[in-house]
DNA sequence: GTAGGGTTAG
C-alpha cells in the first residue's frame, strides 16, 4: 500500500512538473486529460496546482472553463484563487465576473477575497466597480479589514481619485507600511510630487524595520513616481539616497533607475546599475531584460542591448515584451533591416508579436520609408495575427503614408478609420503638409488641430510655417502672436553630452556654461573649417518660428542652437577618434544635422546623437536616418 | 492575501 502511494504521487509530480513546461493549450489538454483519467483531479492539491499553472501562463479561459464546469462544488479557497489568477490576466473583469458567479454559489467569501477583487479593479483602472466593492465589504463587516483597507486605498490612488484614498488613509489607526506607500503612489499618480516627498520623508518607520525589502518598496515607489512624472534627475537622485540610507536596491529597484537612464541617455550610469546587478548576482528576469535593452537602445548602444538580449535564458527570451524591446530599439536606431528580420525570427520561436510589437515595426518602416512594407505589416495584424490595430497604430500610418508624401492617401487613412482620430494623429498629418508644403490641407487641419489643442506648442510652429509657405505672412504672424497669447511656450531645446561622468547641459543661446566663452570661439573656428568646405546655413527650419526678422538675424540664431555648442564642446574636450554623444529634448532642426554630417568628415569623428524621437548615427558624411526625419 | 518594475506613434 506504502509503495503504491509514494508511485502514485511521484507520478503526480510528474504530471505537474509537465504541466510547467506546457507552452499550447494542446499540449495543456492532454496534461489535463491525463490527470482526469489517473484520478489526480479528485486530489485538492493537483486541481490547485493545475488550475494556478493555468493562471499564470496565459491558458486563464482555460482555467475558468475547467472551474466552472469540471469541479463539483469549489470551496472558498479555490474560487479566491480564481479570482486572484483572473486580476492579473489579460482579462481583469472576469475576475469581478466569477464573483458575481460566487455570490449564487454554495461557497462564501472570506477576508481573502476583496484584496483580490480589488487588484481586478486596480489593473482596470476602475474607479466606479472600486466603489461597489467598498460599499460591498463594508456591509459584509470587513470594513476594519488593513488588508482590504489597504486594497482600496490603492484602488482609489490608481483610478487617479487620490481625496477617497486619503479620506479612507486618515480614518485608519495604525496605518501600516503599505497603506503608506500606497498613498505614495496616489499622490505622485496625481502629479503632486512635492505631497508625495513629503509624505515619504515624514512616515514612520516600521516598528519591524529589520524587513529591508519593505524600505525598498517604499524607495521605489517615490522614484517611480519621479521617473513617471520625467523627473528622471530626480529620481536618480533619490536613487542614490537609498543606497546611502543603507537599503540595497533589489531588482524593482534596479528596474526604475535604469528607466530613468534610458529617459536621460544616462549610459554611464545605466551600465553602473547593470554591473551592480550582475555583482550582486540579482538574476536578469524578463523585466530587468526589457529595460536594460531599452536603455542601452536609448542610450545608442545597440550592441550592448543586442548582448543583453542574448544572454537572457531561453525561458525569459520566449517573453514578447524581451523581443519588441530590442526590435522598438533597433527602429528608433532607423534598422529597418533589422527590425524585420527579429521580427521573422521571434516567430520562428514560436513568440506572437503583440500590439506594441507592432507599432514598433510600423515605426521602423515609417523612420524608413518603407511604404508597401509598413501596409503589408499593417493589414496582416487582425488577419494573421489577430491583434486589432488602435489608434497608436492608425497613428504610425498616417505618419508613414505622410512622411512618404502621399497626403491623399493619408488624409483617406484618417477619415477611414473605425475610430475617432486623436489629437497624435492629426498632428501627424499636419506635420506632412508642412513637410511636403500642402498649405491647403495644412491650413485646415491646422485650424481643427489648435482648436483641439490649444495648448500644445509644436501646432502653432507647423501652422505658421504653413502660412507661411503659402505667402500668408499675415496669418503666419497672426499663429504667432495667438500662441504668445494662449502663453504656450515653446520648450526651448536642450542638448546634453556627457563627459568622465559629468553632464553638461546646454540651451540654444543659453551662455551658463562655465567654458561658454571657448566653447563659441571653438564653434567660430569649427564654422569656417565647415564652410570652406562647402557649408551654408540652413534657414528653411527657423522660418518665422523664431523672432527674427531677417536671414542674418536667424543665422545668428541657428549658429547657437544647443546641439553645436553641445558637439563643439564634444570636440574640445574628448581624443581625436572619441565617439561624441549627444542627446536632445526636441528634433534635431535641418542646419543642425547638415553640421553634424560635415564634422563626422571634416573632424573624422563619429556622433551620435538622440534626437525626441530617435537616433541619427553620423560617420562620414553620412547619417543612419538617410536624411529621411 | 494588500504596496514598488517592462516594450509603444508625435
Amino acid at each position: 500500500m506504502a509503495l503504491t502511494l509514494t508511485s502514485s504521487s511521484l507520478a503526480l509530480e510528474h504530471t505537474l512538473s509537465c504541466l510547467h513546461k506546457c507552452s499550447t493549450e494542446v499540449e495543456l489538454k492532454q496534461v489535463h486529460a491525463r490527470m482526469l483519467k489517473s484520478g489526480f483531479f479528485r486530489d485538492p492539491y493537483a486541481i490547485t496546482k493545475f488550475l494556478s499553472t493555468c493562471l499564470s501562463s496565459s491558458f486563464s479561459s482555460y482555467a475558468q472553463d475547467v472551474f466552472l464546469n469540471g469541479l463539483d462544488r469549489p470551496d472558498t479557497f479555490l474560487w479566491n484563487l480564481m479570482i486572484r489568477g483572473l486580476s492579473s490576466s489579460d482579462q481583469p473583469e472576469s475576475s469581478l465576473l466569477l464573483y458575481h458567479r460566487m455570490l449564487s454559489s454554495s461557497a462564501t467569501h472570506n477576508p481573502y477575497t476583496f484584496p483580490f477583487l480589488l487588484k481586478a479593479c486596480s489593473n482596470l483602472s476602475a474607479f466606479h466597480e472600486t466603489t461597489q466593492i467598498h460599499a460591498h465589504l463594508t456591509k459584509l463587516g470587513y470594513g476594519n479589514n488593513i488588508y482590504s483597507l489597504n486594497s482600496l486605498i490603492n484602488s482609489y490612488a490608481v483610478t487617479g481619485h487620490i481625496n477617497h484614498a486619503r479620506l479612507l488613509f486618515d480614518r485608519i489607526q495604525e496605518p501600516d507600511l503599505v497603506s503608506w506607500n500606497s498613498l505614495i503612489k496616489g499622490y505622485a499618480k496625481a502629479g503632486e510630487m512635492d505631497t508625495a516627498l513629503t509624505l515619504f520623508r515624514n512616515m514612520p518607520l516600521p516598528p519591524e524595520a529589520g524587513k529591508k525589502s519593505n524600505n525598498a518598496i517604499s524607495w521605489t515607489t517615490i522614484i517611480s513616481g519621479y521617473v513617471q512624472a520625467g523627473m528622471n534627475k530626480e529620481a536618480l537622485q533619490l536613487f542614490h539616497e537609498m543606497q546611502s540610507s543603507n537599503v540595497p536596491p533589489d531588482k524593482v529597484s534596479l528596474a526604475s533607475a535604469l528607466s530613468a537612464c534610458a529617459q536621460l541617455g544616462a549610459l554611464d550610469q545605466g551600465k553602473w546599475i547593470h554591473s551592480y546587478a550582475d555583482k550582486q548576482r540579482i538574476s536578469i528576469d524578463s523585466v530587468l531584460a526589457c529595460v536594460l535593452i531599452d536603455m542601452y537602445a536609448k542610450c545608442g548602444d545597440m550592441e550592448e542591448a543586442l548582448r543583453v538580449f542574448k544572454n537572457v535564458s531561453k525561458k525569459e527570451t520566449r517573453s514578447v515584451q524581451v523581443w519588441t524591446a530590442l526590435i522598438s530599439g533597433y527602429a528608433c536606431h532607423g534598422l529597418g533591416g533589422e527590425v524585420i528580420r527579429k521580427f521573422e525570427e521571434m516567430q520562428e520561436k514560436g513568440v506572437r508579436p503583440n500590439a506594441v510589437t507592432f507599432t514598433a515595426l510600423l515605426t521602423a518602416c515609417s523612420y524608413t520609408g518603407l511604404v508597401e512594407q509598413g501596409k503589408s505589416v499593417f493589414y496582416s495584424m487582425e488577419r494573421d495575427y489577430k491583434v486589432k490595430p488602435t489608434v497608436e497604430h492608425y497613428g504610425c500610418m498616417v505618419d508613414l503614408l505622410g512622411r512618404a508624401g502621399l497626403l491623399d492617401q493619408a488624409n483617406r487613412f484618417v477619415r477611414e478609420m473605425p475610430m475617432k482620430p486623436n489629437a497624435v494623429v492629426w498632428g501627424s498629418l499636419l506635420k506632412a503638409c508642412q513637410i511636403h508644403g500642402n498649405v491647403e490641407m495644412g491650413e485646415r487641419i491646422g485650424e481643427m488641430l489648435i482648436g483641439m489643442d490649444p495648448d500644445h506648442g509644436g501646432r502653432y510652429v507647423h501652422m505658421a510655417k504653413i502660412h507661411a509657405m503659402g505667402g500668408k505672412w499675415d496669418k503666419a504672424a497672426e499663429t504667432r502672436r495667438l500662441m504668445k497669447e494662449q502663453g504656450v511656450a515653446k520648450v526651448p531645446g536642450c542638448s546634453t553630452i556627457t563627459l568622465e561622468g559629468t553632464t553638461h547641459e546646454f540651451t540654444a543661446g543659453d551662455r551658463s556654461h562655465e567654458e561658454i566663452e571657448r566653447i563659441r570661439t571653438k564653434w567660430r573656428s569649427v564654422r569656417r573649417k565647415l564652410e570652406e568646405n562647402g557649408y551654408v546655413p540652413e534657414l528653411e527650419d527657423m522660418l518665422l518660428v523664431d523672432l527674427a526678422d531677417d536671414d542674418e538675424e536667424r543665422e545668428a540664431i541657428v549658429h547657437q542652437h544647443s546641439e553645436k555648442l553641445a558637439v563643439t564642446y564634444g570636440l574640445m574636450k574628448t581624443k581625436p577618434g572619441t565617439t561624441i554623444r549627444i542627446m536632445k529634448n526636441l528634433r534635431v532642426c535641418k542646419d543642425c544635422h547638415k553640421v553634424m554630417k560635415l564634422i563626422s568628415k571634416m573632424y573624422k569623428r563619429d556622433i551620435v546623437m538622440r534626437d525626441r524621437t530617435r537616433f541619427h548615427c553620423v560617420r562620414d558624411g553620412k547619417c543612419t536616418c538617410g536624411d529621411y526625419w
